[in-house]
DNA sequence: CCATTGCCCCTAACGGTGTTAGGGGCTCAC
DNA sequence: GTGAGCCCCTAACACCGTTAGGGGCAATGG
């Protein structure tokens, strides 16, 4: 009745993690509340309470919601421009939707999507030759470069729409911090500016994705590297 | 009056921030509030506006002080080792404080504290060779890797406060959860369960960060690696 | 000596938050 | 028809960040 209402059958999980999506995608994390998802599906906030124990589990649902999107490169090439593909998706992914990196972060128990791409992924690491041990810290250690750059990444984009500026304004703000500092005891900073506050951060991704893979293919045997 | 009530001379924001350290050490970052912290000062919560603008301010405070106890390793050897050093003590200092991986992530503005550290790091590095915008990237790369890992490495620690159980009851929890899926469309996640839930952190965090400097390594002349 | 200024804290309140208790219809199965 | 269950409601609790406005108290200047 209040909002578009198309609840006629009944309200669902699956409807309660869509409206969380888009009340985040509107109001960002912190104007993710009990109330806006409510009134997104036309229904007071106590009613949440039914098909969910509390917000957390609401935020689980809204984590595997988000990683829905998620779609696997094609497995065809070698297993490095395989890995650089799932990165740079995984990253998109995240950045795409408003805060997405903020939800993901910390969570404990990942949902069922994210849990088919993690086998994916396992399935490809030990396929390109790496132990078990070592796809497992692999993928690991991918999930936590990519989660954390985009945690970075993202917060002078949150920055920007919590004040009125853009994104650009925001990252040369802290350019001219770092300019601004006396040049005698902060040399590199000062010298480093430009490079430290580069906005292309798509290049800097890859820049560290491209050391990360050089490190792994350094633990297969040479003739699969 | 009501709490030791050291704040003879008057408030500093140097003592709200040990304030809300002590806070986020009792209550994590959720049960850190304005009201709480002005407790903690002896003080009612509307009198902490007089010394900062609003919560987001205290929370800079906060990062800040997170950052002090920070130390640089010796500047002698290798400048591989030195940057393992640098590494580990950074993951050892967020892991230490409570939650401090969360009060950090996507935090835009360094306090003094982390300038002066990165100061540090970027001359290290191009003194190891590296030329200006690698150095830049490469501090990036190193801090996007050690807030992300110790994100998600707290975050299990954050789940057995909130319940009432150990870290390793929850690590095994996740565990079991892989174990139970249908092999038959997770064969890998089943198999490499207890790889994937390996309880010795330090040692999957050092994995990474061998990946990371072996990567970081290829990028000097060879007789500089 | 008085007045003014500026510092620092207070009380009170606003609108918002997550969450619970308890109740009431509505639709099935028996 | 009657009970059981599902699903939503109103009302309330304790807490949150933040603002408005006021009061005491020290130092300063006339």
């Amino acid at each position: 009745m209040t909002a578009d209402g198309a609840a006629s059958p009944g309200l669902t999980r699956e409807a309660l993690a869509q409206a969380a999506l888009r009340v985040l995608e509107r109001d960002g994390l912190a104007g993710l509340s009990m109330r806006k998802v409510a009134a997104e599906v036309g229904v007071k906030a106590a009613s949440l309470y039914w098909h969910v124990r509390n917000k957390e589990e609401l935020l689980d649902l809204l984590n595997d919601a988000l990683m829905a999107d998620a779609v696997a490169p094609p497995r065809t090439g070698h297993w490095r421009t395989q890995f650089r593909e799932y990165c740079l998706l995984h990253r998109r992914l995240l950045l795409d939707k408003r805060d997405a990196a903020k939800v993901v972060a910390g969570r404990l128990a990942p949902g069922p999507h994210l849990i088919a791409l993690m086998e994916d992924q396992l399935d490809r690491l030990r396929e390109a030759g790496f132990s078990d041990a070592d796809a497992a810290m692999a993928a690991y250690l991918l999930a936590a470069y990519v989660q954390g750059f985009v945690l970075q990444e993202q917060s002078p984009i949150a920055a920007a729409e919590a004040a009125g500026s853009s994104r650009r304004e925001v990252v040369d703000a802290v350019a001219d911090r770092f300019r601004a500092l006396p040049r005698d005891t902060y040399p590199n900073l000062v010298a480093l500016a430009d490079d430290l506050t580069d906005p292309d951060m798509e290049a800097r991704f890859e820049f560290g994705l491209q050391r990360i893979l050089d490190g792994l293919a350094a633990l297969l045997p040479p003739d699969r590297r």
